[in-house]
DNA sequence: GTAATTACTGATATCGTTGTCAACTAAGCT
DNA sequence: AGCTTAGTTGACAACGATATCAGTAATTAC
């Protein structure tokens, strides 16, 4: 038999409205009867019960995860950060797979959330870029934040990663150890990230007066197969690079199997850099040199923000860009003495 | 303005009560107002509001998935395999890490159903081998379905895969291919797939008339960090193994990358077996062979079970075993001309 | 043909909260 | 003092379903 508010009034004496106002942290309660409230509340172990809640208040405390990425790790580790906040607020995450090509997902989501009275949403990539769905988001009047968005101007909160910056520091790291023969393989083209990763290593190549060999340039979609594939066709041909940068760790684990299958020795034939710091980065032989992203930080802050509009917490919040940090690893060479 | 139930009883001409028949599939509506009833609710895209049906009926429509289990792809099948029956029943997934070293785990958990009155839980190893804390659940009444128990006679709805027959068949297949130095690399004592594995590969050997040579026998974890010390250590001896089969992909990842930085040649001079058929596994070169489970099947099946058991549906379902596959590739060559 | 059983149906109470609104008290202002 | 305002409190309705139980219609039994 549960505990509930009218156990709680009886106990402290006071109506059950007073309990409530107590429990929703509302104004114009007394400091002495708060106190006594919450006294009663702890002696009974009184727990508000949800579905009571969010039948009368509209509010389910249940926020989603919308999501279509093949990579689990990068999910594992979106949902970990936002399970810790969850934790921290008696939140509940649900899992939301998407179809990102479906011309239909904004009203699909919207009926998902009216189902389940979803309290808000947290967007990742690639839905972070679908601009006519996150509008229909905005005109549906539906609590969102969103990692990793393409365009910050017309979203609210927003968590990113300095990836332009990282990608040209990174170039600009390589150039430094005397690689002057340089393959980029790109990430899918509807991820803002690939975009953001391949713009600032060529900007970094024109910084250093460098000109961009298109023929090193391939095109993957951030899988190990697309890695491969790009791997392969780079490295048949006669005039080859002489470092390989792929935008993430699984397409540069696809060229390092490429390279190793046609007796190209890495690092010393060719040096070969990530993305993402994979957890794979470190287990490959050699060990990959890759840029590590704060993806579980990223997202307990995403879900921190997308609460804070929810809940119209006091303290207000802001959208915020993560910096991320290069990993010098052994499969990136020095070619100067 | 949603769609309620008194909307689709006017729209119908019944009480609400018979409109509330429908829609929980009740007994004892004649099939003539049951159509027209199910008509109204087409008509008017009614959708019943959880929060009222769980305030009143207890019920939530939302089941648990309790894991501790670092192994993120394994994890992520796991949720997919639910996740694909929640979307076919209209059931919601909480995620809930747990610490299975805690002493309290049965009393949090119990204390976590009652708060967000979660109809079910999916218990995923090594939570499933914690016999106390499944004595706990079953004391509390909790519906529960566990994935790859060690004991199943305690249990009702479980699912599990056949690790002792897939072990002990993938010994008999390195044998067959000549290997008579066989090195192996048991998974975490706590998990009783470690066992069954090992027992396999005994068992293999003993009806093959070999005998264990316990120098090549290494305990790990399950993660590639213990597979590559286990690696070291049976690499480094004078008298090493002509083969290592690894309790997980993982393991045999970090052994391969032991050997590769010791020269030894995979699979020249050291042929390599794992075990789960991670994505890893494909991906490796030399590519592993290893030992597929339909882990996203068992993961629905278990789910099916648990629905099963919580809404008391007529079709009563079995725990079920699923059968493994050996997946022959690079990493194990045969010795014999 | 009547009684007993079974199959349907609906009026109303109920789940445990929050929202509305009115009442009361204490303080501030002419 | 009299009037306004702000702060505090509680009685009661409401959220949208299901549960209970009584009532009516249809079937079966004898």
């Amino acid at each position: 038999m549960p505990v509930t508010i009218k156990d709680v009034s009886n106990d402290a004496g006071v109506s059950i409205k007073t309990v409530s106002r107590v429990i929703n942290k509302e104004k114009n309660v007394s400091e002495k009867t708060k106190e006594i409230v919450i006294k009663s509340i702890q002696k009974l172990g009184f727990k508000p019960n949800k579905s009571a809640q969010s039948l009368r208040s509209k509010r389910s405390h249940m926020i989603a995860l919308l999501y279509n990425n093949p990579n689990k790790h990068y999910l594992a580790d979106i949902q970990g950060g936002i399970l810790r906040l969850c934790k921290e607020t008696g939140y509940n995450l649900v899992l939301q797979e998407c179809d990102y090509t479906n011309v239909n997902l904004g009203l699909e989501i919207t009926e998902f959330i009216d189902d389940f009275s979803i309290d808000g949403l947290i967007v990742t990539p690639p839905l972070s870029d679908m601009n006519e769905f996150l509008e229909h988001l905005n005109q549906t009047q539906t609590e969102y934040s969103i990692i990793a968005p393409s365009n910050t101007r017309k979203v609210k909160s927003y968590v990113s990663s300095n990836d332009y910056e990282a990608s040209y520091a990174m170039t600009n790291k390589i150039i430094n150890k005397g690689h002057l023969n340089i393959g980029f393989i790109k990430g899918h083209h509807k991820h803002s990230a690939s975009h953001l990763r391949f713009n600032g290593f060529t900007e970094a190549l024109k910084d250093r007066g460098m000109s961009l060999n298109s023929e090193w340039v391939k095109e993957g979609n951030f899988s190990f197969d697309s890695g491969f594939s790009a791997g392969l066709e780079l490295l048949k041909s006669h005039n080859k690079p002489s470092v390989i940068f792929a935008s993430n760790d699984y397409m540069a684990a696809g060229v390092m199997k490429a390279a190793q299958m046609n007796g190209i020795n890495i690092p010393l034939d060719l040096s070969l850099v990530g993305f993402d710091d994979s957890p794979l980065a470190a287990q490959l032989w050699p060990s990959l040199t890759t840029i590590r992203q704060p993806v579980e930080d990223m997202a307990y802050h995403a879900a921190r923000l997308l609460l804070g509009n929810i809940d119209g917490l006091s303290e207000e919040m802001d959208s915020k860009e993560f910096i991320s940090e290069l990993i010098l690893r052994e499969s990136l060479i020095n070619l100067i003495d």
